[in-house]
DNA sequence: TAGATTGTTAATCGATTAACAATC
DNA sequence: TAGATTGTTAATCGATTAACAATC
């Protein structure tokens, strides 16, 4: 599928346009320019045809793009034309959060089951889902088929789970921890950072005044 | 303070040197290389040396940079010495989780207050902290000297939130919502997407099979 | 045909890496 | 002095932007 090396600034940006285009969609506009997606997301039109260029011609020139067709394949370039089974290892504020966030299952992300090594946590229920037993992992990602593994836990345990998730199959992890995970090659990884978000805006604010 | 443009990725890794340095001293360890500090967070020890010396000259040569001091240093530039009061709009799944997060509390930040628009919600605790009506925003803001907003409000009322916000005197804003918002051009923002994450990991898991 | 907009190439810009003199 | 490691400059790499021929 890839011939040549794609930016991943390029696939942040196709998500964000796919969803612009669900939107446009919506309200039943057939064909869109650019420049238009452009600005709708806060980039610049090459950029837009340049991120599309390295997945194919989608447009027509004098025309534009077919709103419904792009979205197509956008979506179809994301992975996101199937639902992705997703486990989550703790179940603290952020992992029972994540758990249930609607966001995840609007984008095609199913939450295959959430997991602590808490005796007062096992059994309760989030919502339907009930939290498990972190030994039940192995076998909850066989059954459910899930790939995707996110790491909700305190960053004392995030290795021991990140090696656990692993052992269990899953081929890629998305880390709420603030810690550094080492992982053999072949499995992806993305680090999210909560706090990090914050303090950039922290460090902006500070430079303001002097 | 800064005299040439600094680099986002660079404020980011920053923040990622801190904790990583905040974890090293802990153990009691008082002298750190660039080199172990690229090691210990996955960079190379020239983009270590690099980042630190937009800022200034804070180690010595033949030996590295004291642990304590150079934490502090960073924990200065971030803008991290003082407590951030945070104001969350959208008392959500999302929002509520956020409000709960130790994490934004450990790295000084402090929610003053969350808000919605829903009646039933209204009145209810998170903890020790009771959800208010929207209207209360402005009020809060001033009593609190809040600078910085969280907009965890569904994608429909993300840009009228975002208004309130910067109407009641906030300087920056974290957005959540995955809609582009326009704000004025001295508000400071960031868009944090929850779901991307997922995506690119979809994508990359995607283009292994083909 | 005239106007619009794509896809793509070349130019620019910016960030990372490599290398090394300075110096502890 | 010898070894180590910083701070900084120059080289490399990669991503964005500008420009325009192709074409609807």
């Amino acid at each position: 599928m890839k011939a040549l090396k794609i930016p991943e600034a390029t696939i942040i940006r196709l998500s964000v346009y796919s969803r612009y285009l669900a939107q446009i969609k919506r309200k039943g506009i057939v064909t869109i320019s650019s420049g238009e997606i452009a600005r709708g997301v806060g980039v610049s039109s090459a950029q837009v045809r340049k991120d599309l260029a390295y997945f194919g011609e989608f447009g027509t020139r004098g025309v534009g793009y077919n709103v419904g067709e792009l979205y197509g394949y956008l979506m179809k370039i994301l992975g996101l034309t199937t639902q992705w089974p997703v486990v989550i290892v703790g179940a603290g504020k952020l992992g029972s959060a994540l758990a249930m966030y609607a966001g995840f299952l609007e984008r095609g992300f199913k939450v295959a089951g959430i997991f602590d090594n808490d005796p007062r946590k096992i059994g309760q229920k989030l919502d339907n889902l009930e939290i498990m037993d972190v030994h039940k992992l192995p076998e909850v990602v066989e059954t459910s088929k899930a790939s995707i593994g996110i790491v909700a836990v305190p960053a004392e345990v995030a290795q021991e789970v990140s090696d656990m998730m692993i052992r269990s199959g899953l081929k890629a992890i998305l880390n709420f921890s603030p810690r550094m995970l080492v992982i053999p090659d072949e499995v992806v990884m993305r680090n999210v950072d909560l706090s990090v978000n914050l303090e950039i805006l922290s460090f902006y604010l500070g430079a303001q005044k002097s």
